[in-house]
DNA sequence: AGAGCGAATTGACCATCGTCAATTCACCTT
DNA sequence: AAGGTGAATTGACGATGGTCAATTCGCTCT
C-alpha cells in the first residue's frame, strides 16, 4: 500500500502513470508494496516468476544477467525515477529476463502487473505512448548491438564515450563500477584500463576518477583505430 | 491503392490490422501503394526520411546497417507476412535507423505511417497486442546482445545454431548467404567457415550447402569451447 | 591514523580472430 | 558444355584482446 502524497506525485511524473485518471492511480497505489533495498540487495532473479514490475524512487539498481560460463553482463543502470520490468508487461512471458540489484540503496514500489495491465485495458489511449518509449527502447538496443558488433575494443570504448557525455560537454561522468562498465562494453576490465590510458597518453582525453573529460573531440572521432 | 482481395486477406493476418474495423481497414488500403522489387532492389536507405511503413506480401527482405568503416550489417531478415518499419509508428523518430533491400523479388505494400497511427487513436484497444509484440522483439534484441558478448566466436555461432533450428529438429536451413550470417553473428566469413569445419570434424555437426544438422545436440551444448 | 578490502592498474604471455591472398566451388548465362 | 561471377574455403601471418598474477590505489570501518 503506497500512500506518501510525495511518493504518488513522483509515480504521476512517469509516462506508465501520467495520462492515468486519479481513481485509477489510486487504485494502482492500493495495490503497491513499498520495498527499502540496501546496497547490493537483490530484489529478483533472471529466470524468476515475473508478476510485478518495479519504480524506484530513489537509489540505483542495475538490471543484468548471467551467461553460461558464469560471467556477469550489465544490462542498464536504472534511476530515480525510472521504472523497470515493465516490458514484461506485455509478452506474457512469465519469468524476468535479468536480475535487478540494488547498487546503492534503494526505495522501490513493487506493482501488480496484471493489476496494472487491467487498468491499461480500461484506459487504452495511454497505450500510444507507451508504445513511444517502447519503441525507443528498441532502438536503444539497436545501438547497443552496433557498438558491440564494431570491430575492436577501442572503437566500442570511444563510442560509449562520445553516446555518454552529458549534453555534448565533453564530460562522462560513471555512476557505475569501471568493471561493469567494461561487461557492458563486452571487454574485460584489464582491457578498458589499458585503452583508457592508451587514450590518456595520446592526448584525447584526461581522467579523474570517476570523471572522464573529452579534450579533443574531433581527434576521438578520428581515433577509430 | 490496394485492392486485390487476397493481398487484403493477407493483410488481416497481421497484427497491426487484424483488429481493425472493415471500415478501417479499407481506409488503410485506400491509402497504401503496392511495390515490386526485384531482387538487390533498395526500398528505403538508413538515413532517410521515414513517412512509411511496410508490409511484405512475397519474397525476402534484408534490414542492414552501414558502420563506421563501411562494412555492412545484417540487422534481420523479413519474411512474407512480416511487417517492417513500423516502430518508427510510435517513437516519432524521423528517419530510418536500417536500410531496407530486397534479398528475391518482393512484393511490398507502403503504408502511410501518421494515417495508419490516426486509426490507431482511433481503436486504442489494438495498441495492446502491438505492445506485445514489440516487448517481444525487445526481448529478441536482448538475447542478440548476449550472443555478441559471449566470449569467444565459437560459441556465438553454437549459439546461433541452437536457436535457428526450427521445432528442435536438429536442422538448419539458412536462407541468406553465410557471409551475412557471419555478419550478424559480428565475425569474418572465413572464421564462420572455419570454426563450421571444426564442428563438422569433431562430428557434431553435418553441412550440406545452405542445409546445416545438429548430429550431437548434447555434444555440441558442452562444446562451448 | 591505520588496517582491511575490493577495485583498478600494470606486466607478461598466449589463444583467438581478422586480414590478405590464392584457390575451389556453385550457379547462372550464353 | 563452356565460361564467368561471386560465394565459400583454405592457408599463412600478425594484431588484438583475454588470462593470470602481482602491485597499487581508494574507500570504509574501526
Amino acid at each position: 500500500m503506497l500512500t506518501e502524497t510525495s511518493l504518488v506525485a513522483d509515480l504521476r511524473r512517469h509516462h506508465l502513470f501520467s495520462r492515468l485518471p486519479e481513481a485509477a492511480l489510486q487504485e494502482v497505489c492500493a495495490s503497491a508494496n513499498l520495498k527499502r533495498l540496501p546496497a547490493g540487495a537483490s530484489l529478483f532473479h533472471q529466470g524468476d516468476k515475473a508478476e510485478r514490475f518495479y519504480f524506484l524512487f530513489s537509489g540505483q539498481v542495475k538490471l543484468h544477467r548471467v551467461v553460461c560460463d558464469g560471467q556477469e553482463k550489465l544490462v542498464e543502470v536504472i534511476r530515480a525515477g525510472e521504472s523497470f520490468a515493465e516490458a514484461l508487461l506485455f509478452t506474457g512471458a512469465p519469468n524476468y529476463p535479468v536480475s535487478a540489484t540494488a547498487l546503492k540503496a534503494s526505495l522501490v514500489a513493487s506493482l501488480h502487473g496484471a493489476h496494472y495491465r487491467r487498468m491499461l485495458e480500461q484506459h487504452p489511449s495511454i497505450c500510444l505512448d507507451i508504445l513511444g518509449t517502447l519503441s525507443i527502447r528498441l532502438h536503444q538496443r539497436l545501438n547497443e548491438i552496433d557498438t558491440l558488433t564494431l570491430a575492436n575494443a577501442s572503437h566500442r570504448v570511444v563510442r560509449f564515450l562520445y553516446q555518454s557525455q552529458e549534453d555534448d560537454s565533453g564530460v562522462v561522468t560513471l555512476d557505475v563500477p569501471k568493471r561493469l562498465i567494461a561487461s557492458k562494453l563486452g571487454i574485460q576490465p584489464e582491457t578498458f584500463s589499458r585503452i583508457l590510458h592508451r587514450l590518456i597518453e595520446s592526448g584525447m582525453i584526461s581522467v579523474q576518477r570517476r570523471r572522464i573529460e573529452i579534450l579533443d573531440s574531433r581527434g576521438l572521432a578520428a581515433y577509430q583505430d
